[in-house]
DNA sequence: CATTATAGTGAGCGAAAGGTCACTTGTCAA
DNA sequence: TTGACAAGTGACCTTTCGCTCACTATAATG
């Protein structure tokens, strides 16, 4: 099926371009890790620009489904003790999913380089991450599990850094458990500074 | 003068390499922007690896010098409001000036693919910030600034935003005026979570 | 069974890449 | 004045790049 080949030509892609960057991956190499020959690929992309913008057409549909909508936010945990519960989750997640590692590490290679890389790089790394947990602050805020605050400063304060430690992982992944146990005492750390007593 | 387009060159190359990566410059272009023909180059370094090496060589030193002894660390802060001045003028110096910029970048496109990119990485995004404000809040304690907490992770719940905010400029430089204004909002809204009464 | 569209092949093209080398030029010490 | 050397030139080499095209194998359709 045509379809199939179109796909795993943006698997091998992503995988090429994660690891080389984009002016570092060459159709030869994508190909053959395709068992097929260079110009089998020209049949489904007319070019390797092509290949990346569709990648990046499929990045952003792909971001805008799960974390896109309202209706994709994560529940209000019912106890400070949830609110860890709920980030080792999604850190643990992120961390080891091959396709969402990948996927930063593109970003990140061509952040500088195109206009929507940049645009969502800004928007996995940053704005994403606290537009949710803003949303999760000011749930917890009104069931009284953390002091009233301003939920925007403190979903800033809590993702960064958790996302500093999820690109040391993506940088050195033998640091993937001690970093993991890091976001766990940062975690922790957030909620004995902002948790209502307890 | 040898050494003189020596060193113009490995500034031609971090021009390049933080804008189009390693793999993405050539030597044509870059001896081209020093007004000299391709092999004038291979006068001084005899392979494009060769000047990689010797610019990360040279950010490595340069980090070292500035960074790495215990004689630049900051002083600490006689004040909260000490440590809000000595940040925005931190902040406002690393996002203004171009020879860090491009540094932070090459850093970032490299990451994945050199091993010694990668360490001077983690040391310039993350653990150097670390050590440097841990050193900063352990001193702000001892004079009753800052309420007793382990100053380990406070720097790290500091320093890891402002990291981020950075990137932030070094991506989408029409936003850096806005970051900063940001930065500044989250060292107010840490000294008053942190600092002792007031 | 003939037709036709599609996926894939393999040879090859022009451009651009990194790198080499014989040569010229300018500078300074002997 | 001359000899030596470092800096820079321009022609050229090989390899690799992105891409094209005439062709084949296959499988579904009339």
């Amino acid at each position: 099926m045509a379809n199939d080949t179109k796909e795993r030509i943006l698997a091998a892609a992503l995988e090429m371009f994660s690891q080389n960057g984009y002016a570092g991956t060459n159709i030869r190499e994508l190909s053959a890790s395709l068992g097929l020959v260079k110009s089998g690929v020209y049949k489904h992309y007319e070019s390797k620009e092509a290949i990346w913008n569709a990648l990046l057409d499929q990045m952003i549909a792909y971001y805008g489904e799960h974390f896109g909508s309202a209706e994709h936010l994560p529940p209000v945990p019912d106890s400070p003790e949830g609110l860890v519960d709920m980030t080792m989750r999604m850190v643990n997640f992120t961390v080891r999913d091959e396709r969402i590692i990948m996927t930063r590490k593109v970003l990140t290679l061509e952040q500088y380089r195109d206009v929507r890389a940049r645009e969502l790089a800004t928007k996995h790394f940053l704005t994403g991450l606290t537009d949710m947990f803003t949303h999760v602050f000011t749930g917890m805020m009104d069931k009284g599990l953390l002091h009233r605050d301003d939920p925007k400063m403190l979903a800033f304060a809590y993702t960064a850094p958790i996302s500093a430690l999820i690109h040391l992982c993506d940088r050195e992944p033998e640091k993937t458990e001690e970093a993991i146990r890091q976001v766990e005492a940062f975690s922790h750390h957030f909620i004995q500074t902002y948790g209502a007593d307890d």
